[in-house]
DNA sequence: GAATATACTACACATAAGTATAGTATGTCA
DNA sequence: TGACATACTATACTTATGTGTAGTATATTC
């Protein structure tokens, strides 16, 4: 997402391209060349098709020959993405991101908070305040069953999810909280043994 | 986004919606009736177009009759918009929103932050960590000029945007931190006078 | 002047891609 | 059984929509 590197737009270039983003952020799919044609004050689908041809050139966008409405931004203020799933609940034994336990999407996208195969939580409890995770956020988590001391995971204990930093100390192995109000849960004597779900790489919190 | 009122898919259904899905992720335009035949296993145009209809008929989809390539997904894991602008930096008299100031996009929806008119802002300093706001979040800011008591706001002072928590008592009214270290900032004796950019509605962290 | 970029016009052509017709087969429910 | 839903087949037809040709006009640079 580096703007100062792309060529610079003239008016018209700008004007079409920011039509094409308005329709596909409102519809889904971009117009026709007709369709621009029309938008941009009656011009032929030839003039129109030029300023496509510049933009392309200019590394906004992308066209198929041939195929209609095949027009795929590149660079703009527009972005599209699959979200990532919100988990409701976490059941022994079921993939976390089995269609049961899905309740929602966060509308962010994933490859903002690195990729991988990511799901979403929210945060019950205030456990995690000492790091700035609070009740009510959405954590992101990225599926991994290992971690690195000091990382913030979601471990499944029993039938519960629960969001710790994940501590190494010789050969102790233990789930710390950021807050002092809640004991350390060390990992090697629970049963069944805890599983780590992922490591925690955002958050989202909706304010007021 | 409540998934438990649509009506359930049937298997093909599910894998068809998926492959639109996946399409338009990928490309940011919709497969044709062709291609969404030849990606079910070399069915015919016309068992898909049979799957579209179901599709549409349960409310997960829709179609332009006639259109090429005009399928818009109403339910589902994807999700379009315009982002988040994110603003670099503000300067008095200019516009928060110039493109000069705009130096990349939170690829977030805004209608999940609440919509309206939003900018995001990366926070510099720890002046906020009490309220869980830490140094490099992004803050989502919905542009408005008055605030409530107890508002966490974003204000113009000289040419410096700040986060703080509004604060009315009586007629004294002032910025307060949410970190004991930072004294509270009085606004009818700043000149020029402050101007408040926004109310903070959102904010997204990556972690680590 | 020539070359290039931009911003268009007019029109005919070409084809990518949806629609329609007429089905078959299986399963479920009243 | 009949009605409806689902999951397809085959084929011809129709048209929405991009491509190509041949330009004009203006501005900038070498």
């Amino acid at each position: 997402m580096i703007l100062s590197t792309l060529t610079a737009l003239t008016y018209r270039q700008q004007q079409l391209l920011s039509y094409i983003e308005t329709t596909m952020a409102e519809l889904g799919y971009p117009p026709t060349l007709y369709e621009m044609a029309k938008a941009m004050g009656d011009i032929t689908v030839k003039g129109v098709k030029d300023h496509l041809r510049a933009l392309e050139k200019k590394g906004y966008l992308r066209c198929q020959p041939g195929k209609r409405r095949a027009v795929e931004i590149l660079q703009g203020r527009l972005f599209r993405g699959e979200g990532i799933p919100v988990v409701g609940r976490v059941a022994a034994g079921m993939p976390v991101l089995a269609v049961e336990n899905i309740e929602g999407t966060l509308p962010l996208d994933p490859k903002f908070a690195g990729g991988g195969r990511q799901f979403a939580l929210r945060v019950r409890g205030d456990s995690m305040t000492g790091v700035g995770i609070f009740e009510g956020d959405y954590i992101i988590v990225r599926q991994q069953e290992t971690a690195d001391s000091g990382d913030i995971v979601v471990a499944l204990l029993g039938d519960e999810a629960t969001v710790k930093i994940f501590r190494k100390k010789g050969r102790a192995v233990f789930l710390e909280a950021a807050n002092p109000a809640y004991p350390d849960i060390p990992l090697k004597q629970q049963t069944p043994l805890p599983k780590i779900l992922g490591r925690v790489v955002g958050l989202y919190r909706t304010i007021k």
